[in-house]
DNA sequence: TTCCATGTTCCGCA
DNA sequence: TTGCGGAACATGGA
């Protein structure tokens, strides 16, 4: 699930059940969703420390700490937080806790092990360490800048939306819905592209990650005329009702509608 | 039992 | 150097 608008779901749930609040201790339940930083160093770096901020770039996460630290989470493909009580049970395949003073815990869960926890001093650094490219939302992704990105790219659409280091943020669900609703197909060579094609990208781009960030993890309330909804075998095109193709493209499963998004280039 | 999965990374090849 | 396919990671569900 976690792409950029369900980690910006998970953004809203931490700002509203976990900032402000103090962490009493924490527990590492399996060290293999440690990145860089071991059990032993995180423990006192996030022990008597508050919870300051909860920051977001692409599928990252940034627990803002009062230490002036951060605590990094990556989702992995199976990833999600979720707070709970004490005396509650913990939820499965939490692999960290964060138990804070007022008795109120949060799990990191990772049912695939895919996901990352990190801890970093610096937010930008990390960043650059992580070569992520600009947040797809970003105020400071423009739509030349976008063009520029792109442009600078060979190979096919999907595999260049989906690249981090390029743009941060979307992944195989939401490249299909860009690519659908942009009417272009993800197999398209970029260099077979319009200029006006990409520039016609970029604001469906935003929209459609917007309205994903608004409805997160509810693909039932999607609006009318969006591929997720009928993301799955046997699905058809919200606008043509054909019904919608399969194919690998970057090597990732994609749906897509031969009417909506005829192929440009060979 | 086998295959597949919303993510990322590494390897070998072109 | 770039792009790409395939495999790997780990686990659970169909």
């Amino acid at each position: 699930m976690p792409e950029l608008p369900d980690v910006a779901g998970f953004q809203e749930y931490l700002e509203a059940n976990v900032v402000g609040k103090t962490i009493d201790h924490t527990s590492v339940k399996d060290d293999r969703i440690l990145e860089g930083v071991s059990s032993h160093e995180l423990y006192p770096r996030l022990k008597d420390h508050s919870i300051q901020s909860i920051q977001r770039h692409g599928k990252f996460l940034f627990v803002g700490l009062s230490s002036g630290g951060y605590l990094v989470l990556h989702f992995g493909m199976t990833g999600e937080v979720k707070a709970f009580r004490n005396g509650d049970d913990q939820p499965s395949h939490t692999r960290l806790l964060l138990a804070f003073k007022d008795a109120s815990n949060l799990a990191y869960v990772s049912k695939r092990m895919l996901g990352k926890v990190s801890f970093t001093e610096k937010r930008d650094r990390f960043i650059s360490e992580q070569d992520l490219g600009p947040d797809a939302l970003s105020d400071r992704l423009d739509r030349d800048r976008f063009l520029a990105i792109l442009s600078s790219r060979k190979g096919n659409l999907k595999a260049a939306l989906m690249d981090q280091s390029l743009v941060s943020g979307i992944g195989n669900v939401y490249a299909d819905e860009i690519l659908f609703q942009a009417g272009l197909n993800p197999a398209d060579s970029i260099e077979d592209l319009e200029e006006s094609d990409l520039k016609h990208l970029y604001p469906v781009m935003r929209r459609v990650l917007r309205v994903g960030a608004r409805h997160q993890g509810h693909s039932e309330e999607y609006p009318a005329g969006y591929l997720l909804r009928e993301r799955f075998e046997g699905g058809r095109c919200p606008e043509f009702h054909g019904e919608l193709t399969v194919t690998k493209v970057a090597g990732r499963t994609t749906y897509s509608c031969p009417q909506c998004q005829p192929r440009k280039g060979s």
